[in-house]
DNA sequence: CGGCATCCCTATTGATACTG
DNA sequence: CAGTATCAATAGGGATGCCG
């Protein structure tokens, strides 16, 4: 693909390399739960994942809770998130049109656990940053 | 950057941007728990961790259990995760030379999270795959 | 307001070859 | 064995403009 923008490529299910009869183990490539891992974890999915765990956002006020994060990706990630069942759309028939983002049951189970490991991370932030300084002045 | 490699570009600690009096708010772009969450949940950092979780492993039997990784991205993958204090690398001064992997107490709490949201995945793919069929269909 | 399409640049990644 | 260096391919992502 040089200059055609495909949505969810790293998303879809069509990949011949999937073998249809093994689709539980992360560990190989191509296998489902490791694209859902990957839509989960990613860079915005892990980021929206944990907002919507706050409680339901529309667009731009996810946009603003998630720093940094482009009109594009923010798109993408949701519309990954919710083809792989983890996150809800509604859309609201008001003027201006408002669209509501929220977590399935499925996407709040995954959301907790996602949760608890940036829980963890930002906890252990003074830790991590200490290891790195170490790291950076053994090899100058 | 157009040819120059930097190694663990996307790690750094020391981007400009980062305001250090603001340390543990993942939502906040260049923060260092952001960052942390990234190594952690990225591509190859993912599955490293949950591989290590495991049990220690050499560099050549562990790129064989993460199917796919290559050489280059693996060692990069570790020295990232090594940096932020969550794998221990165990030079063996034998011939030929033996290094072992291991996760340090830091790295198997957040592996335990990581294999935790992993194990929910693998469990619910079948719930997930029907998901993205009705998405898919729903738009032709 | 929400958000898709286009253009375009850069970071990440993979293959391959080479070294301690 | 455990990497590093180099080069080429690709995916990620920002900016802008347009539409329901």
């Amino acid at each position: 693909m040089t200059s055609t923008d495909t949505p969810h490529s790293a998303a879809e299910t069509a990949d011949p390399n999937v073998d249809p009869t093994l689709e539980s183990d992360v560990f190989a490539r191509g296998c489902n739960s490791r694209m859902a891992l990957q839509n989960a974890t990613g860079r915005w999915g892990a980021l929206a994942l944990a907002a919507l765990n706050e409680g339901p956002y529309r667009f731009s006020a996810l946009r603003r809770r998630v720093d940094g994060v482009s009109e594009r990706m923010l798109s993408q990630t949701l519309q990954t998130l919710e083809r792989d069942g983890l996150v809800h759309r509604e859309v609201l028939e008001t003027i201006p049109p408002k669209v509501e983002y929220s977590l399935t049951e499925l996407g709040a189970d995954v959301a907790e656990k996602i949760t608890a490991l940036i829980e963890l991370l930002e906890s252990q932030v003074p830790k991590i940053v200490a290891s790195q300084t170490e790291y950076d002045a053994r090899r100058q």
